[in-house]
DNA sequence: GCTATTATCGTCAACATGACGCTAACGGTG
DNA sequence: CACCGTTAGCGTCATGTTGACGATAATAGC
């Protein structure tokens, strides 16, 4: 029985979700695209596996953003080398400025979600749970601010949503919400111009784990 | 690396929210209370197993109530005798006429969740995981039936939620809530009487995956 | 200045919710 | 059979949230 951890990396670069890919340099699915993992040592929790992996390939804090456990897929002929079974753990990040260079998966590089590139093993599936699970969560929780920068506007917040759940939210509501619910986000004071118009307040993550009440999709 | 499924059963027997339980006929923690569960075959898949145990501990078909994956635990330290990972199991199932008799494990019991029996390995975690996830899953979806006969009163189904979250719900909001929303419980056109006063209807599970808008938690 | 653009505040109707009154329909009791 | 305690189910009302959208503010570019 081997065991190994999966990530599903989600980030957003350009407007677009986009998640982390490698391409396997060995068989099966020699050449095609595959979420990153590896094997869970012996003397390691399976959230420090999936960390320790994080880390190798794309050398990014795990602190950056948000990680959770996603899954665990075991059908018996989900490898054709034999049983493996994987856990899959999610994470939210940032757009990060030092990203895959330096890393052990030279081959690594963020792939728009949507583009819908075949994947290896039952990792479309994973990729699919994934990214439901991340739809899900920006609804109840205050998750979404884990793919912002340390400092963002509301906008760029609402960004995040409309990019992860595909689709347009009114800025006037959206603004209401955000700054109306406890905790949610917090402002600096400080202001700034992202792109033409009137400038924006900066707002950094607030204190609460849960959205209450929800913000519902459309 | 040893690979095996617990399991969180839950059902409502006696106006308690109930777990069931086996007593560990060897060591470690030979004696103590722990979760119902055994070994990953090769040739299967991990619902598979999940749904062999269940039959094999309770003699219950797991497509009488709600079963989901919940999560893995791989701690190293988790099970003294080595590394062993388990995936942890949630089933939602209505008090059951034909219960443990004659299956595999004769210790195995009901036991009254909030009794807070201590557990053997990290059961008293998990246990507490499925029981957030079915707290969780009350709110924003329709599993509440999963606990309840194929027919029933809206009375019981409000006792359901008020046994899983600890809480008294206004009998008439909690009417007019259940069924107002689309598909969550469909009239049979009988009626019964259950305790005193007058004749309630029976009601049958409804079509719905989920709730919208939600029953939040008081 | 003037315009295009984005941020933020306000307004209003529709809807959902919590609190709670009221009537209906039973069983039990004198 | 009248009466009462009990539970089911309907209606009402004040309150809070949401969606749609008008209005104003503050910037860049011309």
């Amino acid at each position: 029985m081997t065991l190994t951890v999966d990530l599903v990396l989600l980030t957003i670069r350009n407007g677009e979700l986009q998640v982390l890919l490698v391409r396997r340099g060995i068989p099966p699915f020699q050449g095609e695209w595959a979420l990153p993992g590896g094997f869970v040592l012996e003397s390691e929790d399976l959230a420090e596996a999936a960390a320790r992996e994080l880390r190798e390939e794309t050398g990014v804090d795990p602190a950056a953003g948000h990680f959770e456990q996603l899954a665990t897929y075991g059908a018996p002929g989900r490898d054709p080398r034999g049983r493996v079974v994987t856990v899959a753990y999610l994470a939210l990040l940032p757009d990060l400025p030092a990203p895959v260079a330096g890393s052990d998966a030279a081959g690594a590089s963020w792939r728009p979600i949507a583009a819908g590139d075949p994947l290896a093993f039952d990792h479309a599936r994973i990729l699919a749970d994934g990214w439901e699970r991340a739809r899900a969560k920006l609804e109840y929780t205050p998750l979404a601010t884990a793919f912002c920068p340390p400092v963002f506007t509301i906008a760029e917040l609402r960004a995040v949503y409309e990019t992860v759940w595909c689709t347009k939210l009114d800025p006037r509501n959206f603004h209401r919400k955000v700054t109306g619910a406890e905790n949610f986000v917090e402002p600096t004071g400080e202001s700034t111009i992202r792109d033409r118009g009137r400038p924006a307040q900066l707002y950094r993550r607030g204190t609460a784990t849960l959205l209450h009440p929800a913000l519902l999709r459309p």
